[in-house]
DNA sequence: GATTTTGTTTGCCATATGGTGAACCTTTGT
DNA sequence: ACAAAGGTTCACCATATGGCAAACAAAATC
């Protein structure tokens, strides 16, 4: 498997597939066993398992084992990361494209006192 | 290229990638043409511009060319998409966390009254 | 104790990804 | 006209991804 070098990659990589993103989306609601979790898709196990495993391993779920059964479950904080990042980017945006509007604005109105 | 079915599973994928998500980092701050974008990367031009153009296909930025020089910007809409994909997420489970948090606490009350 | 259920491991395969160097094309500067 | 700057395309390569079928384990059920 690829060596990602940060949770954030790891966490994007993870969410860039429909099933695993069905998967979270399915956990938000409570924690499920793996053969419900699979059944929606029309995959084998083994490759449902390594979607899975993407998902534990990028820290967006944790999986523990009773008895036969895995029960997974999504851990919250790797989402949110996720979402800080997102956000972030969209203050840094918002905050030039404001700047931006104010200058127009500042303009705008020199040019209403040159034509006085 | 890989045929991304969804634009999130394309925004999401694009921003797997540490290099990408730098340059949507610095673009956020004011366009910039390819050669200032790539310069702070140890990889050539090619690999870089591969880079751009996976930008580019999820909607990420948006490039012109002029002259002989490229300009690229960030397309704030496909951000904002996976942004909400990921609160939606973290709503749901905030949800079901709550009710767990109420049930719990009738059931405390329910045994205090029981104590009585 | 035999059988089902629920995962798990193992090989295997086709395609995508992310990188390289070399050649090439416009546009801009001298 | 020539050279440099800024991109772009091409052929190529190693590794990762996402799927499969088959064999295997361990727990729960009959």
């Amino acid at each position: 498997m690829e060596n990602h070098r940060t949770p954030l990659d790891a966490a994007f990589h993870a969410l860039s597939d429909p099933t695993r993103r069905a998967v979270i989306s399915r956990l938000t609601k409570s924690p499920a066993p793996v053969k419900e979790l699979a059944e929606p898709f029309d995959i084998g196990l083994p490759a449902f398992l390594k979607h899975l495993r993407v998902l534990e391993e990028s820290g967006l779920i944790t999986t523990e084992k009773t008895g036969r059964t895995r029960t997974c479950q999504v851990k919250i904080g790797r989402l949110a990361e996720a979402e800080s990042w997102l956000s972030e980017q969209r203050a840094l945006w918002q905050a030039r494209t404001d700047r931006l509007a104010d200058y127009v604005e500042t303009q705008m109105s020199r040019d209403n006192e040159n034509d006085g």
